[in-house]
DNA sequence: CTCATTTCTTAATCTACATTAAGATTCATG
DNA sequence: CATGAATCTTAATGTAGATTAAGAAATGAG
């Protein structure tokens, strides 16, 4: 736990990097966000004064999010890997759950958000009518339908 | 923290029930839905078993979130206003932002994205490029340049 | 098993937002 | 202050997904 100046445009964790801190701001403002496939940023969160940003932890241990300084600012790092309590873990795993969403809404096309439902969540899939997936997905049943029959015939 | 058995179509929670519970499924399948101004429900979780499914807290402490269950499930339901600490307290209010980002990308278009991020976060709109307020709200600076004109228009 | 209800699919049309492009404005640096 | 770079605006065109509608398939209650 210290506390370092960043300059306007440094860098404080890449995507890829061990995902270990968090980071508090004392004064200036920092942002994340994630990076597409083509290449487009999208911006996950603004953290001014008495902001706290960090990175949920993902599987791999790794960074999905980039943070750096949009102006000047002091900042504390904090040292995530202390807190792991039962119930911190659990708060941190649903933190992870919605981040990733976030980001999928952000950044993926609905086939894309559909497939990536698929493969984390199969035994759901299976469980429920498909205009609840769709509806999870933030689109229509009939879009829904339409991108899994495009997607049969491009097979 | 008592355990219940709930029929298939029960509801757990309404939206604007007092937001006191949080429920872990041990068998069957719940999910939690919002409402949008025009009517369409918008899932924002299911809860199969062994999950814990949740409403973050807001400020005025009620629920945003329907839960119902999908199939006949049991369930534990658990006190949350018990975990107190200065630590479960930050990482309760990062998962109501992120609700609530969720639910803003889901059911909102980007105009009424834009103002809620207005009303939210005044201080970081004045402080930041339009063009990073677009890549937070998930449009091009293009769109955004262009939905703020109309609006102007419109008045 | 049967009938009613819900769900799924397909197709036509519409709309919000993306893309591309170009000019205007603002900002940063020497 | 001057100049190049970044940002913002406007407009034309393209496209993913919404809406509407109607028929087909699956599901469920009696």
């Amino acid at each position: 736990m210290k506390q370092i100046h960043v300059k306007k445009g440094e860098i404080l964790q890449k995507s890829g990097d061990v995902n270990r801190n968090g980071y508090l701001v004392i004064s200036g403002l920092l942002r994340s966000y994630s990076m597409d496939q083509k290449g487009k940023e999208h911006i996950f969160m603004f953290a001014p004064e008495n902001w706290t940003i960090a990175d949920a932890p993902n599987t791999h241990n790794s960074c999905d999010l980039t943070i750096d300084a949009l102006e000047d600012s002091v900042v504390i790092i904090k040292d995530k890997t202390l807190k792991n309590t039962t119930d911190t873990k659990l708060l941190f795993n649903r933190i992870g759950v919605l981040q990733t969403r976030v980001i999928m809404l952000m950044s993926s096309s609905a086939i894309e958000r559909y497939e990536h439902f698929i493969e984390t969540y199969t035994d759901i899939a299976q469980r429920v009518p498909q205009k609840m997936i769709a509806s999870y997905l933030g689109i229509t049943p009939e879009a829904l339908s339409k991108a899994k029959g495009d997607k049969m015939r491009r097979l």
